[in-house]
DNA sequence: GCTAACCTTTACGTTAACGGCAAGGTGGGC
DNA sequence: GCCCACCTTGCCGTTAACGTAAAGGTTAGC
């Protein structure tokens, strides 16, 4: 399949598309060289192509999937396991990327968008989801918030605190200390 | 419970708090009594108090304290480490506490208070912080599934799909494959 | 006051997510 | 055609966050 001419005007294997190598990529992004063979290695991604020395080969679309990795991983704190999961169902969405190249139907090329949708959907889900956690969490951290604001306006209007039902906790206090 | 009195009416080493013990604590938070005792060793969480025997016990503070690591762990995605840096601060609001109970000079109990609530707002900083990062990568998934129900308004319309930017990336395509 | 269930510390094992080195191959600029 | 910077696989090391087993002490019920 080989088309010989590297001077053709148009030769299927010349590189349409900038390719990258390691260092390259994880300059970019601000990762190792040796994270991006884990994640390789754990299948969260493999580069577009190797050159005739095996180099690993990044495309824009393997950055781009990189970004996202590194956004689960350090933003939504996700570990690299569901991350995988997550992907597994990006994988699947490559597979059927080519599908929908090589069919004409149109009934299938709907089912595969379709696909596609269901998975966005389900990513999104799970960001939602961790996202309210955290919401619920702030919520309490700004109950606690105003807790203490009453306390401040107790003391500017110059009255005692009531009186907290918490104990010392200090070293000092051992419970049990009589009693053989 | 045996009320063995010392002397007084008030004895101030008389529980009047319920204290529960490790394993009590672990199955109520859903953690193992290896993690308790691990965030004790990284200084996380010291029970209010131990027994004759040198058992640990926890009170009901300990609990919501724990309550909030958790959510720290699994909702906010932070490491235990994180987690010190943040409750490095309450660890500071607890001397704080018993300095305010010592004290009666009310300018002193007002930069007590204050100091607390400052501690509670870069907390809640840290915890938005966290949030609207994951809100910018939900927005960028819904980006994707909004370009995506385009594709599918196109198939609707029976319209062949604007050609697509990307390469196979299948394993057959090998790039630079004629070379030298 | 005996026993079973629980606790203590100590210490070594494990998994995830990499870091780092060694031994050898690659690639493009001179 | 050479060279040096970059790449490859392989493998051992490390840190975080626990698991787990050992050897012994404690508590509560009977």
């Amino acid at each position: 399949m080989s088309h010989l001419d590297t001077s053709a005007p148009f030769d299927p294997d010349a590189p349409a598309v900038p390719l990258h190598r390691i260092q390259e990529v994880g300059a970019a992004l601000g990762l190792t060289t040796r994270t991006l063979r884990y994640y390789e290695e754990l299948g969260l991604l493999k580069p577009a192509a190797r050159s005739e020395g095996d180099y690993r080969l990044y495309d824009e679309d393997d950055l781009e999937r990189l970004r996202f990795i590194k956004g689960l991983r350090d933003d939504a704190g996700f570990s690299l396991a569901e991350i995988g999961q997550l992907l597994e169902d990006e994988d699947a969405r490559d597979r059927n990327r080519d599908r929908f190249r090589t069919t004409d139907d149109p009934a299938e090329r709907r089912a595969i968008v379709d696909d596609a949708l269901a998975r966005v959907d389900r990513q999104v889900a799970s960001l939602r989801s961790k996202m309210e956690r955290l919401a619920a969490m702030i919520e309490e951290a700004e109950g606690r918030r105003g807790h203490l604001q009453t306390h401040i306006a107790e003391l500017e209007a110059g009255v005692a605190p009531a009186p907290h039902d918490h104990r010392p906790k200090g070293g000092a206090s051992r419970i049990t200390r009589a009693a053989r």
